[in-house]
This record gives structure tokens, sequence and C-alpha cells, in this order.
DNA sequence: CGTGTTTGACCGGCGC
DNA sequence: GCGCCGGTCAAACACG
């Protein structure tokens, strides 16, 4: 993964302060150093978006190479699963498990979500089949306590726990769409961040998805990685019914451009709520402003 | 009154 | 065998 680690730090920030200080030395500056500052800011700007593409390209690089490691993974372990899952417990649960990548969210992956727990758990279960689970990041409100997860179908809460690897509280949910259906999810906030739901589905809907509530909710932004979805920032935890169709081994539904568009709002929100960015930028503009107020006089 | 949620009790697996 | 802990049950409760 060297093309991750080299694209992960490039360096996005602007020195956008520079211009001011040079406008207020150069007060009476010709229009000449306006369009050599402008054509400066043009080519920084050129050079951050080739920066950004690259950053774009190596990121579907590493996907397609995530997909097809949880593809090749999935082949031996699922699909020989035919017994049902058990009443009480299945001890398995995490092995199998891939995880979803929330734009904006440092959610590295599975391993570090779950930290000492996981490695515990898979010192003596490396070698456990497992039934089909899955597990999907939901970007919501830090200050929202509830532990609801609207992805599409109806959920009954039968239960919620405090466990020891995490404070948060964690809830048990049945699917209520269907009685014969079995499926169970878990929903608890993540250690690390906790405006993160994690929702661990157990199981598959053997019913159609019954509504397409939250369909027409615009701000609903997936970014999928290896059959699992996530929510980008301000989606307010309501997830795309569509999502829940998807299995561990279903590749993307997202289209490249799609994914890249997303890219660039996740890094545009994420300069936004820089309070550096955010003064240098204000700087910038108020003195570009007073350099124009002072030219045309 | 019906439905969904809450929450303490209980069960069973697992480690020591 | 005992205690811990995650998962489940079910009575109590809240709400429309």
């Amino acid at each position: 993964m060297d093309q991750s680690s080299s694209s992960s730090f490039v360096d996005t920030s602007l020195d956008l302060t520079i211009g001011v200080t040079r406008m207020r030395v150069k007060e009476d500056s010709t229009t000449s150093a306006l369009v050599d500052e402008l054509n400066r800011v043009s080519a920084e700007n050129k050079k951050l978006s080739e920066m950004l593409t690259l950053m774009c390209e190596n990121y579907n690089v590493l996907r397609k190479q995530l997909m097809e490691y949880v593809n090749k993974s999935n082949n031996m372990t699922e699909r020989d699963q035919t017994s049902p899952p058990k009443k009480r417990k299945s001890p398995a649960r995490d092995d199998a498990v891939s995880s979803a990548v929330i734009g904006g969210v440092s959610e590295s992956s599975s391993t570090d979500q779950d930290g000492q727990y996981l490695c515990k758990k898979k010192q003596r279960e490396e070698t456990v089949v497992k039934e089909n689970v899955s597990r999907v990041y939901y970007k919501t409100e830090a200050s929202d306590t509830t532990l609801v997860v609207k992805d599409g179908y109806q959920w009954r809460k039968y239960g919620q726990k405090v466990t020891r690897d995490n404070p948060s509280p964690r809830a048990y949910f049945k699917c209520a769409c269907a009685p014969s259906c079995s499926v169970k999810k878990k929903v608890q906030r993540s250690v690390e961040d906790q405006s993160v739901l994690v929702a661990t589905y157990e199981g598959e809907h053997n019913h159609p998805m019954p509504s397409k509530i939250d369909s027409n909710n615009g701000l609903n932004r997936y970014i999928s990685l290896g059959g699992h979805t996530a929510p980008a920032k301000g989606s307010s935890s309501l997830a795309e019914p569509v999502t829940e169709s998807k299995k561990v081994t279903s590749p993307s539904r997202m289209d490249i451009p799609e994914v890249q568009k997303l890219l660039v709002e996740q890094m545009a929100c994420s300069l936004t709520k820089d309070p550096n960015f955010t003064a240098a930028l204000a700087a910038a503009v108020t003195g570009r402003l007073y350099q124009q107020n002072q030219t045309e006089k």
C-alpha cells in the first residue's frame, strides 16, 4: 500500500495570507502585479487539482485492490453457509467482517475500529467459518444519542447492553418486516468517534425491502467499499434502502465519478471545518476586497 | 388499547 | 467450578 501512504499525506494547505501581506506592501501595485498574483494563484490551484486527481486515482486503485481481496476471502468462507443462525450465540462474529469507510472520517478499518477486542477474538477464531455478517458505519451528529439507523427496513429493538470494550450502549434489533426474517443488527457508537454509528448486520433478508423511505433524501451519501456502505457527513444516519440489498461479496455500486465527486465534497467539508483554513480564507478575501477598493480609487 | 421501547433478569459460552 | 460477559427474554412502561 505504498500508494496510499504517498497520497494520504498530500499537503493541500493553502498559504492564502501571502497575498494579503504582499498587497499591503504594494498598495500602489500595478495591474500587472495583480495579474502575476492571479497567475500564481491559478498555478497553485492547478497544482492542487493535479494532486487531487492523483489522490483520487490512488484511492481508486486501493479500492479496487480491497474489493479484490474481499471477494477472494469471501469466496472461501461464504456460500457454504446453509445452516440458519443459532438462536443464542454466533461466536465467530467478526472474522469475515469487512468494513465501509466514511469519507472525511478516519475510519481506517474494522481492525482499528474494535481494537483489542477484535485482536482477542481473532486469536481463537481465525479458522472458524461464519454466517453472512456485514458492518456499516453511519455518520451522525455526536449529540444524537439515539441508536436508530434508518436503512429502509423496519427493525424492532429487543435489547440494549453496555459492553466492556465500548462505553456506549449497544442496541440489538430484529427485522420486523417479516416474521420469518431472522436478520439481526447491532448498533453501537464507535469508540474512536462518537459521531459514528457502527451497525453490524447478521443474516440475510428473505423478503424485499418494505418501502423506499428516505429515498428522496438527497443528503444521503455513501461511499461503499467491498459491499458495505456508509453515509457522508451530515446525512443524519439516514441510509439509502438500496444499500441493504448488498452483500459482502457484491462490488461497489457507486460509479467512479460519483466517488470522486463525493471525495471532493468530503475534502471541501473538511477544509471548511478547519478554523485555520477559514481564517486564512477570510483574510485573503478581505485583503482582495481591500486591494480592489484601493485600486479603484 | 395496540404497538413499540426500555431495562433488569436470565441464559449460555468461554476463560481461568 | 466459578465468574465474567455478550446476547436474549419478557414484564413494565410510554405513546399515539
